[in-house]
DNA sequence: CGGCATCGTGGGATGAACCAACAAATGGAC
DNA sequence: GTCCATTTGTTGGTTCATCCCACGATGCCG
């Protein structure tokens, strides 16, 4: 025993995978809790955000948009179905589709999900000036775009 | 159908959480990548980091320092073993305790690891200048320093 | 001595992401 | 117009990292 016996090795303190991921790792408890508050998973506000922000669509149209996998959209979808906050009708002009539209409790709950995340953001940069946060968004938008040939995901 | 089909919910671009977990995303699968390459995981790798800068260690205080559970450890610390990259002996002042040494190879492997890692940090920062970089790193130490209150995690 | 905490270990449980396969349906190429 | 490749919704199953619980063996404190 040479040390505290905690104690992360120091090497892992500057580098920059390492503490995006343990950020990543913060904001994901903070959103799990966010999101369970209101009974959700952040597959749900995806999927509701993209209904509302470009309307009706299909289901593999929806994955596409969210990065979520076919299989998994079903399955989300049938949790928002469940609880009336969508809606599946069969498309006229293609019948293998589903069109997917929100319904008004839907656009509520995803109202209701959104100021909650917008507090996490705050949690989460707490110690953070107005200028670094926007400076911070900045430059992981940047990184983001600079490898945007592959693989969406989690919220 | 509204636009373009792909392309995700303008709302998600805005989150610093969202830009946070995409952005670990991305270095999650560089990160298993270059892993992978020499046949470890991230479990392998901080375990070896925290054992070539604090030296010798039981099991219970390897999963303290790197944040792994313990029976996490164990498997991770078979593996290790089975490739002659660590050993297992005895604390004879103490029999519950197992007394994990890294091997030469051990550190071989690790320097090898750590390289690689450091080829890794420059690929997900690539369009970062310099000074943009340092001050990533100081933010996000700032904000997990913040935050430190709980839980550990993942390379 | 006796109760309580710690250690190594095994056996799951969970949640997110991913992949394979299928039947129904569509859309082109010829 | 008829075939073939592709798309869609759906089921089912896999992987990976994390976390939790229980157990027997051991150590420590009063």
């Amino acid at each position: 025993m040479t040390t505290a016996d905690d104690a992360p090795p120091a090497r892992l303190l500057e580098l920059p995978t390492w503490l995006i991921s343990q950020t990543s790792v913060h904001a994901h408890r903070l959103l799990a809790e966010a999101f369970a508050e209101a009974g959700s998973r952040g597959y749900h506000y995806r999927l509701l955000a993209a209904l509302v922000e470009y309307g009706p669509a299909s289901q593999a149209t929806l994955g596409r948009r969210t990065g979520i996998d076919r299989s998994d959209v079903v399955a989300a979808l049938n949790d928002l179905a469940d609880r009336d906050l969508i809606e599946r009708s069969p498309d006229p002009s293609d019948r293998r589709r589903n069109i997917v539209t929100v319904t008004s409790a839907g656009r509520e709950h995803y109202r209701r999900l959104d100021t909650g995340l917008t507090g996490v953001q705050e949690e989460l940069l707490a110690p953070l000036s107005a200028a670094e946060r926007e400076q911070l968004v900045q430059m992981l938008a940047r990184v983001l775009e600079h490898h945007s040939g592959r693989t969406p995901r989690a919220v």
